[in-house]
DNA sequence: TGTCAACTGTCAGCGGCTGTCACTAGCCTC
DNA sequence: GAGGCTAGTGACAGCCGCTGACAGTTGACA
């Protein structure tokens, strides 16, 4: 019988109730603000009520996050299957230009690839937003740090490197990800260079004298 | 006439109002929790009703962030007046260790220093608030890279260097605060021995071998 | 088909925050 | 010193995010 089909009526409908709340409300926050634009609202287009709203989501804010998660997990997904020769900052490199290819796809079937670029810019430029993005970021350096610390055989509390090359690593990475966002160019390939250009720029700025170099 | 004293009667009720606000919300929220401490309960404390409390402060926030305003721009200060001889790192890593000694001094004449201290492990170990401390210091990082690049006399926005260096020393000053806040030992010297062991694993923690080091 | 559990809508209520309006009290002029 | 002016305040009403409680509905499964 082809009724007993994977998911099972129930758990299809949730899923289609869920995607529609994360359309609308992206769609709505995109086009006329994050703080702006109210829960009613998007309960309204979803054509749920509102208090089913805070069944599928903890709040407003987390609706706005649940893409970006996935993308999370497939970065450390990547640092986790590097090659164990790699330096730390290396393996770190290649993961996240790895990851930002592979995000697309896994996205894709869930909202559309240009409306999760344009969250991007949403998060970038609503305060409220970009505060829990950078707690998150903290929280996901945190899980970083002990798998590079894992890596090298080294004890996290132990030893400041792992935390430390993190951190370097994780600065670079947000002042890369504003400048993406207030250029025109939001593609794949121009975070890809961008990332890049700044990771290069770690060993020259730390250095004695710039003027010389 | 003494009368005529500088600030005026009007002045410094105002003055006595925020202190008042200030104090006892600070009290409440270090010990109650923040999320647990209502606005009410605050302006209950500090005998005023809650209108009054939001035409002093913007918000809840608000109230937790006024003290460390008054950090941030010792930091600042100390920033612009490091020579221009030193290398922005070392500039960068000598006016914290400098900060930190003129902020007590300076906060003591609001509130006592010993809670000021207690709100510092407030902000680490309440989400919302860590997350809005994160931004002000991305915040902060902008305006540094600013005086950095005016010091080195360079473009901020065509060489990568300076938002770069200043993120890499941010980041290592949030790890070293999150270690700070989470050991027992709360007090100046401590944090000044931690900044240095954070930004001397720097180097190291670049390196490609952590092995051979 | 009937029972159970999951899902949902409705309602009531709390807390953060804002606009409005009338009132008080410090300031300033004559 | 009496007057007006205005900053500061309290009281009230209301919006919005969010939560708990309860009842109705609808898939799942025997």
């Amino acid at each position: 019988m082809d009724t007993a089909s994977r998911p099972g009526l129930r758990e299809r409908k949730k899923q289609r109730t869920r995607d529609a709340l994360l359309r609308a409300a992206l769609e709505l926050f995109t086009t006329g603000g994050y703080e702006a634009t109210t829960v009613d609202e998007i309960a309204e287009a979803a054509d749920v009520s509102q208090r089913t709203f805070f069944r599928y989501f903890a709040g407003k804010e987390d609706v706005v996050f649940f893409v970006q998660s996935l993308a999370e997990s497939h970065f450390v997904d990547a640092v986790r299957a590097r090659p164990s020769h790699e330096a730390p900052l290396e393996a770190l490199r290649q993961a996240v230009l790895q990851g930002w290819d592979g995000i697309g796809r896994a996205v894709e079937e869930i909202i559309p690839t240009e409306l999760h670029l344009r969250t991007y810019r949403l998060i970038e430029s609503t305060p409220a937003l970009f505060a829990t993005h950078l707690r998150r970021s903290a929280e996901l350096e945190e899980e970083i740090a002990h798998i590079i610390a894992e890596r090298e055989g080294l004890d996290v509390d132990a030893d400041p490197r792992p935390r430390v090359a993190v951190a370097v690593f994780g600065g670079v990475m947000r002042v890369t990800e504003r400048l993406w966002c207030a250029g025109q160019d939001i593609s794949v390939a121009a975070i890809r260079e961008l990332t890049a250009r700044h990771l290069d720029a770690v060993g020259p700025a730390l250095a004695e004298r710039w003027r010389a170099g």
